[in-house]
DNA sequence: TAGATTGTTAATCGATTAACAATC
DNA sequence: TAGATTGTTAATCGATTAACAATC
């Protein structure tokens, strides 16, 4: 009668934070972990860890906790990251260019395969192995190699269109760094890279020291 | 009687996403936009928009919408962004070395001020007009300076450590590009720059085309 | 067995949305 | 005035936490 709910997305946005603390522990040489170690580590409640992961199956065993490797194993399956992506990088500034050189992203089988620009000063240049290519030809190479993972960092005003340009050719999930919603198909997933809205996010909550302030008061006391 | 509770923290991490929307608005020329304009180019609802800002004021008039100019100050003014922040930069790798050359925090008055680094082959070299620094000299630095924001893009392995140091120092927010969760006291705020878990929650909901799949399927049928 | 820890239910908490009187 | 849009309340929705039986 009750047909099961998919997961929250929320939740699906946290697996791979274990992921990542599950691979930390497994280097550390670690075999079996809890739900309380793991939430001590990142700041969770137990509670929450346990539930997040029994969406997907029992995966733990009373009295022990869950086998490292094999919940590694399955959160890797669940978030489909055993295999290697492909992605392309639209904007060969300074911000894709250092994306280029980012080992991260090739250490979890992201690998950047292509990067495109409009510049045509910069077009045919080489950057740490990868041509960048005209934007003219990026949907055409999206289309013929299925790639479905884009990154985005074109100027702002560039954002949409570029965005609506790949989504066209099959892109579906896009991680933009440029500073601007994006408008995007239901198929289609957006994550922002947004650096400045979390510095400011943070400043809300500063709070200065009563020397700086006393500094830049006027010295009506006395 | 009934005490004001503070505005959700998830409000003011909106706030930012709100006041980057009216700045493009205003550079486009407009004076006056609504919760239902605003909520439509951020993929909210005007509802929320609405909510959100009145937590902090009455700044719209009935039958109008909101002053687009007004609305901003008021903005920076909750979020403490209407003046210059002095960053200090934890690592001088690709990911510290790309920071320093990004337009966007200078563009909204956050001064990247110093860059640290353990390599005794780094220290004193200069990343476009900014010397590199012994690690050492950081919680100095940062106590001297009362500098409050840090960017941290040391190795995973290291970044604990760093962090506490500068904390120690007076370091009240930290933007974390490192791959790990920080154990910070109760007054410091750490946002994290995390482009491999945003892929790889992206890449749960990835679907593949048929083709794709046939293509690596046995050659069962006929 | 005793101790530990899971998976799950129910209770709580918080965020979002719908709706509308107020009013520009 | 009529139309538009705010600020706010109440309703809904969803996420988190507390608690504990089950069981390794």
């Amino acid at each position: 009668m009750s047909i099961k709910s998919p997961p929250p997305d929320i939740v699906i946005g946290r697996l791979p934070i274990y992921l990542r603390a599950l691979e930390l522990l497994s280097r550390q040489g670690l075999e079996v972990t809890s739900s309380y170690e793991l939430g001590e580590r990142l700041g969770a409640s137990s509670a929450q860890i346990r539930k997040d992961l029994a969406q997907f199956g029992d995966f733990g065993k009373q009295g022990t906790g869950y086998n490292i490797n094999f919940l590694m194993e399955q959160l890797r399956q669940i978030l489909q990251v055993n295999r290697v992506w492909e992605v392309v990088v639209m904007g060969a500034g300074h911000i894709g260019q250092a994306l280029i050189h980012y080992q991260g992203f090739s250490q979890n089988q992201y690998r950047i395969v292509a990067l495109f620009d409009t510049d045509t000063q910069k077009i045919g240049q080489n950057v740490n192995g990868i041509t960048i290519h005209s934007a003219d030809q990026a949907a055409a190479y999206v289309a013929e190699h299925q790639i479905k993972f884009a990154m985005l960092t074109t100027p702002a005003d560039a954002a949409q269109t570029t965005a609506d340009l790949i989504i066209e050719a099959g892109i579906q999930a896009i991680l933009n760094y440029a500073p601007i919603t994006l408008n995007v198909p239901e198929h289609v997933r957006v994550e922002y890279i947004d650096p400045i809205s979390k510095l400011q996010h943070m400043t809300y909550y500063i709070e200065i020291d009563n020397e700086t302030e006393l500094a830049s008061q006027d010295a009506t006391d006395d």
